[in-house]
DNA sequence: TTTGGCCGAGTTTTT
DNA sequence: CTCGGCCAAA
């Protein structure tokens, strides 16, 4: 019988014995007579969801319901009321922060009693720690080290080598991530269904992942995919310790339930088995993270996997004005695999969304910099503003601009503190300070800073340390005392080994922090910065010395080696005022009171890629996460096409995007780019331009842009944007274009004035011939940059 | 063993 | 265009 040892003195029923143990009837009448004040800032639908405590529930929380309010005063409820005792209850969620989070907001509402809620945590952690215990279960030792993506990719190319597989040809990327993928739907090597073992090394990728898997055993070591395949593969071979952590964990909490995966799905209902008391929160409408393996289906499914679950929708907003939520709640019916929730607001309607052409990407970025600095002129703070994309190659014109414009900004989810390398080799030699059975820790650093240990040397380490079954350091103990290795290696090597000895052995004598940085020192690591000459080497060693700092918060390496391993994320310190950039995906459950969205144009936002390979499921998790762009606007959603891009280094025509045409009319306002670039009175209004591009012109966009032409004919001098701003060199200006434009808007749409061969002309792409014509879309072959689709109305006739 | 140049690829990302 | 990875020469 595994015994589970319980969290914190505090959280044992011994310690409280007069009170009546939880779940008890007596617990249950006190909980129905207790004093509840934490219930009452709850609207009814909140406080449904926190008082049906028994059996499963499902809470379908909108953007800006109060969600984690609901999951916070749920735990608080189920403590104060003497249902459970913070130990009983298992509070899963998905990031460390949104943990965090919780765990602040329980200590708030129920005091210093949340301390000892030892199963708040994310699935990984949780999985963590309940593989430690048990470790040996699985074939592992408890102090297992858990590798970063780094480790595994180095560990699957030494098994592609072992097994003379081209890691050209197939790489090892690919093969993690397939591995990866049959964690997430937690398969083990032997339940890889042939076919998809079949598309990597002609199909032996389940036996690699075998291999791999063995590897990691021996090592010591798990991957992140294994901190909940394991313990689920612990609960499904001895059910005793299953039976256990079912016992313990009376009540259960899932934060963000759309975003789970299969292996997380399994692991819950097995958890969940015995008491049912589980309580899902998410929104279908916000699940963006299908192609990194979450299931929607989870949380469409409910109901079904726990029949009898009571479903309780929160669709009262409390962040956005009545526009937005109009918005987003247009946009996201557009969706056909939903569960279905209306958002309303008591709110203002507020400002329209507005929807804002440029004529490429640099407009925009200069369009969203003026906006910007407009409000900021208003007196709106920078820190309520951000830009959210759709892909982080987005960001970068975005930040020359800011640069430019000397606005302060902050780029949210680049890489991160622990991932940078400086501080990957950094924790590598601490690793291999603590625990010198690490390979992939020593292999790491063994070389750097380079000091003459390269591949030759390594291979005779491995040769030995596999031969022998020992680990590389151990191994290269032996060879130093053989004449296996050169003079000089051989030294090097036997240099590197007394200090690690040394490191090891003051483990415990000197303080950590001082460790760490003797280590640094001595190893010449901080020297091979110092000596650099890069841009980037002064910033490293401020990283360094940054690591070093947030050492002080913990105890001692180990517990500061197992904290990042799990937290990659370093707690952001600054808050500055500045205007936040990063991806829509980053931006989930931010909120801000303006927000950018530039590039909704087809191929870029939807994203082409997403369509070819997911269809219809594709498209509409786009959908979702243009839905989660605009709610997290609480007064000013701003969105932006351009119509030219450049994709890798080659400008490219865009149409807007079909989520504009999606967006209610009512609640939209199409503005013009500022007359910055006019000549004369030639050129159009860029949303005439380039927004008709469905054969159907009953859209929302195409009467907008009617509305917009009722003063065409003259006058228009001011609209101008860039079109005619002499960006294409040598074009004719006015005249045609103007001609050309006024027959766009005015047509049926059905028609071009183009046929199939006709040259044509465009101001970017030069001369051309049409390839092919659907309405006012034109497919051309350009001499130069080759096949585009182009608008008629950006090309006249050429010769 | 190290370094520079060439080639190819190129969403989204947490743990 | 811009980065990372790999190979060929010093």
């Amino acid at each position: 019988m595994t015994r589970v040892p319980t969290q914190g003195p505090a959280s044992g029923p011994d310690d409280l014995a007069h009170t009546p143990r939880p779940g008890s009837l007596a617990a249950r009448a006190r909980a129905a007579a207790a004093p509840t004040p934490y219930l009452s800032g709850l609207n009814a639908e909140q406080r449904r969801a926190v008082e049906a405590t028994e059996g499963p529930v499902l809470v379908l929380a909108g953007a800006g319901t109060g969600k984690t309010r609901v999951l916070t005063t749920r735990i608080a409820h189920l403590i104060a009321t003497g249902l459970a005792w913070p130990s009983g209850i298992l509070a899963v969620t998905f990031t460390n922060k949104a943990a965090r989070e919780m765990k602040e907001r329980v200590a708030h509402l129920v005091g210093p009693a949340a301390e000892g809620m030892p199963w708040l945590g994310t699935f990984h952690a949780i999985g963590t720690k309940i593989l430690r215990r048990h470790a040996e279960l699985v074939g592992l030792k408890s102090d297992f080290t858990i590798l970063d993506v780094d480790d595994q990719i180095r560990l699957l190319k030494q098994v592609l080598q072992a097994e003379n597989i081209d890691d050209k040809r197939w790489p090892a990327r690919q093969l993690a991530s397939l591995i990866d993928g049959w964690k997430n739907r937690a398969l083990q090597p032997a339940k890889v269904p042939h076919g998809e073992a079949a598309a990597f090394a002609h199909g032996r990728g389940a036996e690699l992942y075998a291999l791999y898997e063995e590897r990691l055993k021996i090592l010591n070591a798990a991957d992140f995919g294994d901190l909940l395949l394991e313990s689920i593969r612990l609960f499904q071979e001895h059910p005793d310790v299953l039976a256990d952590y079912q016992r313990r964990f009376r009540y259960i909490l899932v934060d963000e339930y759309q975003d789970t995966n299969v292996a997380q799905y399994l692991w819950l209902r097995l958890v969940a088995q015995a008491h049912r008391n589980l309580c899902c929160v998410g929104d279908d409408d916000q699940s963006i993270y299908g192609w990194r393996g979450a299931e929607v289906d989870n949380i469409l499914r409910f109901e079904h996997d726990f029949p009898g679950a009571t479903v309780v929708r929160l669709e009262r907003n409390y962040r956005s004005t009545g526009h937005i939520l109009a918005a987003a709640s247009h946009l996201i019916a557009h969706n056909e695999g939903r569960l279905g929730k209306t958002l309303r607001t008591e709110d203002e309607p507020g400002e329209k969304v507005t929807v804002t052409g440029a004529w490429d990407s640099e407009e925009e970025a200069r369009l969203i910099g003026e906006e910007i600095e407009a409000l900021q002129g208003k007196g709106h703070p920078l820190s309520e503003m951000a830009v959210l994309v759709r892909i982080s190659a987005q960001m970068r014109e975005i930040e020359d601009r800011f640069v430019q414009l000397g606005l302060p900004y902050r780029v949210i989810g680049g890489p991160r503190f622990y991932e940078r390398m400086e501080i990957r080799d950094a924790l590598a030699y601490l690793r291999c300070v603590v625990q010198p059975a690490d390979d992939l820790a020593f292999e790491r650093i063994v070389n750097t800073p380079k000091r003459g240990l390269g591949d030759a040397t390594l291979q005779v380490l491995h040769a030995h340390a596999r031969a022998a079954r020992i680990p590389l350091m151990e191994a290269a103990r032996f060879i130093v005392e053989t004449e296996e290795l050169k003079p000089k290696p051989r030294r090097t090597l036997r240099d590197l080994l007394a200090n690690f000895s040394r490191w090891s052995q003051s483990l415990e004598a000197t303080p950590h922090t001082e460790l760490a940085e003797t280590v640094l020192e001595e190893s010449g690591y901080t020297e091979m910065w110092q000596k650099d000459r890069s841009a980037e080497a002064a910033g490293r060693l401020e990283n360094l010395k940054e690591l070093v700092r947030s050492l002080e918060e913990f105890p001692d390496l180990p517990s500061f080696l197992e904290h990042v391993s799990l937290v990659m994320d370093a707690v952001e310190s600054d808050s500055d005022d500045r205007v936040s950039i990063m991806t829509l995906h980053a931006a989930k459950g931010l909120e801000f009171d303006t927000v950018f969205l530039p590039g909704w144009e087809e191929g870029l936002f939807p994203n082409q890629r997403a369509l070819d390979e997911s269809g219809r499921a594709g498209l509409e998790e786009e959908r979702r996460l243009a839905h989660v762009g605009l709610t997290r606007a609480r007064r000013r959603a701003k969105l932006y096409f351009a119509s030219n891009r450049r994709i890798h280094g080659l400008w490219n025509s865009t149409i807007p995007s079909r989520f504009i045409d999606e967006l209610p009319e009512a609640s939209v306002e199409v503005t013009e780019a500022p007359a910055a670039y006019t000549y004369g009175s030639y050129g159009q209004s860029r949303f005439d331009m380039a927004e008709p591009f469905r054969s159907s012109y009953a859209t929302p966009g195409w009467q907008r842009a009617q509305a917009n032409s009722a003063g065409w004919g003259g006058g228009r001098g001011g609209q101008s944007g860039s079109f005619a701003s002499g960006r294409g060199a040598g074009a004719r200006r006015g005249g045609p274009l103007m001609i050309e434009g006024e027959l766009v808007a005015k047509s049926t749409g059905t028609a071009s004035a183009f046929g199939t061969g006709d040259r044509v002309f465009h101001l970017k792409f030069g001369p051309g011939t049409v390839a092919a014509v659907d309405g006012n879309k034109l497919t051309v072959d350009f001499d130069k940059a080759g096949r585009k689709m182009v608008l008629d109305s950006f090309v006249e006739r050429g010769s």
